[in-house]
RNA sequence: GUCCCCGUCGUCUAGAGGCCCAGGACGCUGGCCUUUCAAGCCGGUAACACGGGUUCGAAUCCCGUCGGGGACACCA
């Protein structure tokens, strides 16, 4: 879309796009974990580029030499995975556009920092980090703004004992008056005099490039035509949208995503906000349907939808359904989904993610048929595979370790004395079934004239320790014949 | 401090001038169901930040105030 008001000069983008399929991409910087944070974007990015039928790449921005490590790129691409964001090209997907790690595009950003230079669009700055700190501290001190002076501007040549080697290269910000703008997707029309600009950093001295330049070169080196990226870029598409105007390049369209914040309304952090953390979510039994289900929630909606399937994601979603503001984590609605999932999710499915956190607690359950039945029984009370697997060891240990309340209010005197009826009648099923076990009860409290409560609260107790559990026929059935018949005699003998 | 963005129930949101004395969801809460706990179903609680305009009419448009957040690096 072209910029709304004429009158603003510099919009961009200038004129309307062709029509296209997107070619869009995630670029993270591999400084730690898969933040929360940034898998909403990958995922408004892949929906995009699904839904029109364009391409999702992704870009490794490692140019943070001292925070930049292999082993987080290893666990953004393990999270993008988990998530199920796969991407078309990037890291392990070689394409036509590579290489996509910013430290193997070294010499591109060279070439086109020495091709500005030429041209007279940037120079060579030989001022100290120590000169410019200091300078940045007096400014500070006079509560100014700082504002790099433009000190290394027209300089030909390097001063006094400095070389060419140890130079910067900055933009040259254009000293007229002038406004810079671009029609956002999400936020509409956004302003920017010239005199808010300096003359930023592009490439360090050892050519390593600032995030300002490295996205803008490569952006455009990779034919990307929007950028879809966290609200607290806006800021810096002023200064790149005047390095595509120095380079003769058009830019590309921008949608600015709003933040995520934590419970004390600050921006997601991954230093004060644990649950910024993508993989925690999975350690915790969070399914990444949830997840993303959650996270589409923050700043998307589709009408009064709430569980919302991948298929539905990519049927609706559309950059001009983002909101403008900031949304609040809130775990509680994350657990309730995830518990929706639980319920939409084929149970096996459900069952084969509940095995490691089985196998977490040492019991082994893989291939075991009652898997399915328990993930049924359970999903209605549980809403964390975590969770789940807790409640779920019971089934799986022998013996039971009886909760002292719940023993005492439920297995004593007559209570006792219908537990053993219950147990004879059960010992005596011809086949052991959900619905002859509840058969049992009833008969059992039939005959005693009591509600079945009396009869099934202390078998419950007996067989699971607790006064908690699934319907008390499938809690037998989820047990097994001759464990539960042996749960019950241990009752029974307990206070004997 | 400067600049940018934002401002509907506690939270996520629907709402593109009359359909809204504002709808949905989470949470909280009353009830039903019931062998427990859940789940489910039915009901309740609770919001257009404030002040000025514009208009026959504003949650929706404009201005101001206040509030919140973000950005101000040789981080991204």
């Amino acid at each position: 879309m072209a910029c709304v008001d004429p009158l603003v000069s510099n919009c961009y983008p200038a004129r309307l796009p062709m029509a296209q399929a997107p070619r869009v991409r995630f670029a993270p910087s591999p400084t730690g974990y898969l933040h929360i944070g940034g898998a909403r974007t990958a995922l408004f990015n892949y929906l995009y580029a699904r839904r029109f039928g364009g391409n999702f790449m992704l870009r490794m921005e490692d140019t943070d030499q001292e925070r930049s490590t292999p082993e987080s790129v290893q666990a953004i691409l393990d999270g993008l995975k988990w998530l199920g964001l796969e991407w078309d090209e990037g890291p392990g997907k070689e394409g036509k556009y590579g290489p996509y790690f910013q430290t193997q595009r070294l010499d591109t950003y060279r070439t086109h920092s020495e091709r500005l230079i030429a041209e007279g669009k940037a120079f060579r700055c030989y001022c100290t980090r120590e000169d410019l700190e200091a300078r940045r501290a007096a400014a500070e001190k006079e509560k100014r703004a700082y504002k790099y002076e433009g000190t290394c501007r027209e300089l030909k040549a390097p001063p006094a004992g400095r070389r060419v080697e140890d130079a910067v290269i900055r933009f040259k910000m254009p000293r007229e008056e002038g406004t810079v703008s671009f029609n956002d997707k999400v936020l509409g029309v956004i302003t920017k005099p010239y005199s808010d600009l300096d003359d930023w950093v592009m490439l360090r001295a050892d050519g390593i490039p600032l995030y300002n330049f490295g996205c803008v070169i490569d952006d455009h080196l990779m034919d990307i035509t929007l950028v879809s990226r966290g609200q607290e870029h806006v800021n810096s598409t002023f200064p790149q949208l005047m390095l595509y105007q120095a380079l003769g390049w058009a830019p590309p369209e921008f949608a600015h995503l709003p933040l995520i914040l934590g419970p004390d309304r600050e921006k997601l952090s991954k230093r004060k906000h644990p649950e910024a953390d993508v993989m925690l979510h999975k350690r915790n039994g969070i399914m990444p349907e949830a997840l993303l289900n959650f996270v589409i929630r923050l700043g998307w909606g589709h009408g009064n939808d709430e569980v919302i399937s991948r298929e539905q994601m990519l049927e609706w979603f559309d950059f001009a359904d983002v909101g403008s503001t900031s949304g609040v984590w809130n775990p509680e609605k994350l657990l309730w989904l995830n518990q929706q999932w639980f319920k939409l999710l084929p149970p096996a499915t459900v069952a084969e993610r509940l095995v490691p956190f089985l196998e977490a607690k040492g019991i082994s359950a893989r291939g075991d048929a009652r898997l399915e039945p328990l993930v049924l029984a359970l999903r209605e009370r549980a809403r964390t595979l975590e969770e789940m697997a807790t409640t779920a060891t019971i089934y799986f240990r022998s013996g039971v370790t009886l909760d002292e309340k719940a023993a005492a209010k439920h297995l004593t005197g007559d209570s006792l004395k219908l537990l053993a009826q219950v147990r004879e009648q059960l010992a005596a099923l011809p086949a052991w079934s959900t619905d002859a076990v509840d058969a049992v009860v009833k008969a059992v409290s039939e005959q005693a004239a009591v509600g079945m409560g009396k009869v099934a609260q202390p078998l419950r107790v007996a067989v699971t320790g607790n006064t908690t559990s699934p319907g008390i026929g499938e809690t037998l059935m989820l047990v097994g014949r001759d464990e539960a018949l042996r749960r019950i005699d241990s009752a029974l003998t307990r206070t004997a």
